[in-house]
DNA sequence: GACCTCCCGGAAAGCGGTTTCCAAGTCTGC
DNA sequence: GCAGACTTGGAAACCGCTTTCCGGGAGGTC
């Protein structure tokens, strides 16, 4: 590859200037000398090596984000907008899916780390494992402490940055909104019970009822995926509306009913949670509570790049949005 | 951060016995030295740094993936192929999205170029204008003489690894079979003129019905998105089968139609193009032409990593796959 | 015109690793 | 017991770039 060294002879100058006119310095360079510089590295096409950059200058312009799987809109939404924000920066992104296992989370913490990323943003739900989640801990203190910045979207757990949607009041939003309709039996497809998220969005469902004097929902837990959804569905007994923890499982849940043929909203009311862009023309539309997920993401990059003690943005609002997936009771 | 002479001073070794131990060499290291410098680079938090490895080997073992839209769930399910198969080989992956700006894709290849990423991988759709895809030829080029790998999903009009989906073929069997159907009168919503993938459906597809004897069909030009399709369906006219040249594009014609209370298949066909996962329980299900878009991703960084001379896996077939979006015509 | 700044070009010292080359043992085989 | 072949540890060159430090010349002041 052709190095900057070869520019330099080239244009006949000195490596340092053509370091500082190719790229970046606050020294000036003189009309003449600039001239020759650009046109040799124009002709021989040359590009910086950014990895001898990032060494020389100890600091690099890429930024990590870790998150569960790509393909789910959610977090594809959620890191769309964290690249956004990035690129009005000038970083660079680096993505790594971990397929919802928290020890591949804890490998690319560590490799993030090595490849001295700006800031690592560690995208969706922590699990209630302590362990797992102290060791994650540990190796984003130590990658903290060599200078690295991170945060998280998700639950507060780490001791770093944190944008946290309010899950427990959101649910519990929603909880009211049904109950209002006239609902009164109620099942939570809940997805797994280690996951913060699926377990804090069952729980202010879960609590909203207690509080309104309506009986406890059944709770059945399972994937956090559409197959979730679908599965769990099928063991719902006598309720009149059910709350999906988020939106592919109520997606999957649908699917179920629509196979068996039963009605939604007529015999079953259905919600999720999240509003993904994606299932807007579902039929029929789903009712949810509406996340701002792209700006979650942008807001908790800027959190990583800017702040220097943790800040946690506690309970970002969803707001519940009632579609045709569920009725009025009569 | 904790530096590799740390690591050796802490443990008393050389520079060189402490990298061979840590970071992997083809000489042996006697048992107690290395567990001197295990045990000090454990101590200490020791992280390797990556900028400093990649200059010294002249290797670095990252790739990047360029996509238009991470969000589109097209995109996601390519680039998660492709993901998926880089972490197989130990590589990770930067992602950058251009939102399908092409010179934005000019310029990620730029970029990627001077991170001396082993290989790119450009996912979507080249453009029709040949100034642009010449300049992003060029640059391609020139990361290449320099010892870059590259590859492209799409169209075989960069010189390098390609594989392209069968999009003329699977557009005429697509026709073929709603011909079959009975229908005769039918609209294609073309997405943008300029986008090969897209001309190349609306072109197979044409041409199909020419084949058969059939009159042309109406073709609407728009964006090549979800309200592109909303928009273009409502200018269709006397048509009773539409075939929108993507998904998402179809989604939003079914929209736009269940709006205006125009009943889908009884009074409209439509059909669309990839088989996005997640529309799978869209209603009414979407009759589509099935792309293997996460082998493809996968398929196209094995090709970037391996080959040497260019190779193009050409008409990657798709799988035209009936369903209740269409009727049979009396 | 002497003296001081200021400006700009270049030499060279890093940045944190890898790897080549040596040297000093340690094993073999006879 | 010793030459020759392997091992294994360390010194130092090098990867490509940034930046500090120097020095020479231009411009300004009295």
């Amino acid at each position: 590859m052709v190095t900057l060294e070869d520019v330099a002879k080239q244009a006949g100058v000195s490596l340092a200037t053509a370091s500082r006119v190719l790229n970046g310095s606050t020294r000036q360079v003189g009309a003449s000398l600039r001239a020759r510089v650009e046109r040799a590295a124009d002709e021989l096409g040359y590009r910086a090596n950014i990895a001898a950059q990032t060494l020389a200058r100890g600091a690099s312009n890429v930024i990590g984000i870790v998150v569960h799987d790509l393909t789910d809109p959610y977090f594809a939404a959620l890191a769309d907008g964290a690249m956004r924000a990035a690129a009005t920066e000038g970083l660079l992104v680096m993505v790594g899916t971990t397929h919802r296992d928290p020890e591949q989370e804890i490998a690319y913490v560590a490799t993030l780390h090595a490849q001295r990323v700006r800031a690592v943003l560690l995208v969706g739900s922590r699990v209630a494992d302590q362990r797992v989640t102290g060791r994650l801990r540990d190796e984003l203190a130590r990658y903290q402490a060599g200078g690295g910045r991170a945060a998280c979207v998700g639950q507060d757990l780490l001791g770093v940055d944190t944008v946290a949607p309010a899950n427990r009041e959101g649910a519990a939003e929603l909880a009211r909104a049904l109950a209002e309709l006239g609902h009164t039996k109620f099942a939570v497809l809940a997805g797994p019970p280690h996951l913060v998220t699926a377990a804090d969005r069952c729980a202010g469902f879960s609590q909203a009822l207690d509080e309104l004097g309506l009986p406890a929902p059944q709770v059945i837990h399972g994937p956090f995926d559409r197959d979730g959804g679908y599965a769990a569905a099928q063991q719902v007994k006598g309720a009149t509306c059910v709350f999906a923890v988020n939106d592919v499982m109520a997606v999957g849940a649908l699917a179920a009913y629509r196979e068996r043929g039963v009605r939604v909203p007529d015999d079953v009311s259905v919600a999720g949670f999240d509003d993904i862009v994606t299932l807007r023309d579902h039929v029929p539309a789903l009712t949810t509570v509406r996340l701002p997920l792209k700006d979650m993401g942008a807001r908790a990059l800027e959190l990583a790049l800017n702040e220097d003690e943790p800040v946690v943005v506690e309970k970002v609002a969803g707001e519940v949005v009632l579609r045709e997936s569920v009725r009025r009771m009569p």
